[in-house]
DNA sequence: TCTGGGGTCCTAGGACCC
DNA sequence: TCTGGGGTCCTAGGACCC
């Protein structure tokens, strides 16, 4: 060691409220009341602004459970616009980079940044400094917690959002024990529900009971990341940031639908709709998948009548990404698992064994594959500069009364010049 | 009436082999 | 009746994350 003033530090960069900060840039209106976001077929509440969160409205409750006192208190409410928020935290992480390149993108509202090449002196500035550059640039509020592993920031960064500065700095602390102290077992990041019953079970309620658990015994009962989980709450840090984007390795688009499905040919349309997208998705990556799982069920939450679910995988002879086989393979599937008389409520579709689609096969490569290949393309540029599904299949149907509701859209898509808000001068 | 969607990783257990 | 030991590979399901 030869300096401890440039000990490894880790910055987590959290947006607040994220869904509900975007909703709030278009619409000054909205700044100071209570706001919630829903999340897709405006089933649960995802998001919320600090004046919901102090109405007593909990994350992830169904919307009906909490519409009494969202009409009482004239809470805003809003479908979700993921188009809107995936480019305002395409411009929130294009603006941490300029602090630092080494950084993970690690959701679409969370980025870890490593600040290492910073002093331990200056690195709360340095945090500070941060968040009012993105506030500025983006308009977007986030809380940063600064630490020498992921796991300690996470726990810096959760303290820093019950602070007004919204930075918080655990670098060069002697002693974290009285910090842990106060941090309960399952606001740890990566113990959920079953860890945390588990280690309550044993007497570990908070994260500094935790620090100082046996890593034997963690690992014995539990399993290597839960031991790393502990390890990276007395400072070694054993989870890296991970700079690179690594290519993905399934991708799964799955919607509940607006109304409970019965009609075989509406399952159809919703599954061919799926997969037209999921495999326009794959092929923007240029990858192929090995396989195709199609699933549907009716409503775990309906217990009059009976629940079902399924699923049917089927293999590819060859890695594709090809829509019209996904489609017609997906719909093989769904005719093997569909069955009569049930209200069905999700279906869905998982395209798995993700490659690249450049390395190999070149063995079965032919003018045929060149042909679609070609189609392929010109169905996706047609698509990117028309709007998605300009070009479809028949089969993923035209009215689609299987389609998600969306009652409480913005409209903002800052892709689409006609759906721009306008914003007057006063 | 109304309960999201999209990922990753790990483990246990079965099939199969020598 | 007694019924090895060790290895690999695959899959389903669980747990976690946001």
């Amino acid at each position: 060691m030869s300096s401890t003033l440039y000990t490894k530090k880790i910055a987590l960069i959290d947006c607040n409220s994220f869904y509900v900060s975007c909703e709030r840039l278009f619409n000054p209106k909205i700044r100071r009341l209570p706001v919630v976001v829903l999340s897709n077929n405006d089933g649960c509440i995802i998001s919320r602004s600090n004046e919901a969160k102090a109405l007593g409205i909990k994350m992830g409750e169904p919307y009906f459970k909490a519409r009494n006192i969202i009409i009482k208190n004239n809470v805003q409410v809003f479908s979700s616009n993921y188009s809107l928020y995936g480019d305002i935290s395409r411009r929130v992480m294009r603006t941490l980079k300029r602090f630092n390149s080494k950084i993970e993108v690690y959701s679409i509202d969370e980025a870890f940044l490593d600040l290492s090449n910073f002093s331990d002196k200056e690195v709360k500035d340095v945090g500070k400094e941060i968040r009012n550059t993105v506030l500025q640039w983006t308009g977007i509020p986030t809380s940063i917690g600064i630490a020498e592993t992921k796991t300690l920031s996470k726990v810096a960064n959760h303290i820093a959002k019950k602070q007004k500065s919204g930075v918080v700095s655990l670098v060069n602390i002697k002693d974290l024990d009285p910090i842990l102290e106060k941090v309960e077992v399952r606001d740890i990041w990566g113990v959920g529900k079953q860890l945390s019953k588990f280690y309550i079970k044993n007497g570990i309620y908070n994260a500094k009971q935790l620090k100082n658990a046996s890593n034997t015994w963690i690992k014995k009962t539990k399993n290597v990341l839960s031991s790393r989980t502990a390890m990276e709450l007395r400072g070694v840090p054993c989870i890296e940031i991970e700079t690179k984007q690594t290519k993905r390795k399934s991708c799964c688009v799955s919607r509940s639908f607006g109304q409970k499905v019965e009609k075989p040919r509406e399952l159809k349309e919703s599954v061919t709709s799926y997969c037209l997208n999921a495999a326009e998705k794959i092929r923007s990556e240029s990858l192929v998948c090995k396989s195709i799982t199609v699933f549907i069920r009716t409503s775990p939450f309906q217990n009059k009548g009976i629940f079902y679910s399924n699923s049917k995988t089927i293999d590819f002879p060859i890695a594709t990404n090809n829509s019209i086989e996904i489609v017609k393979n997906a719909l093989i599937g769904l005719d093997l698992i569909y069955k009569d008389g049930f209200k069905y409520q999700k279906a869905g579709i998982i395209l798995s064994g993700l490659s690249d689609s450049e390395k190999g096969n070149s063995l079965f490569k032919s003018t045929k594959d060149e042909r679609i290949k070609n189609l392929m393309q010109s169905i996706d540029s047609t698509n990117y500069r028309y709007g998605r599904s300009t070009i479809s299949l028949a089969s993923a149907g035209i009215n689609k009364k299987w389609s998600m509701r969306r009652q409480y859209s913005s409209k903002i898509d800052t892709a689409d010049f006609y759906s721009l808000p306008k914003i007057m001068a006063n």
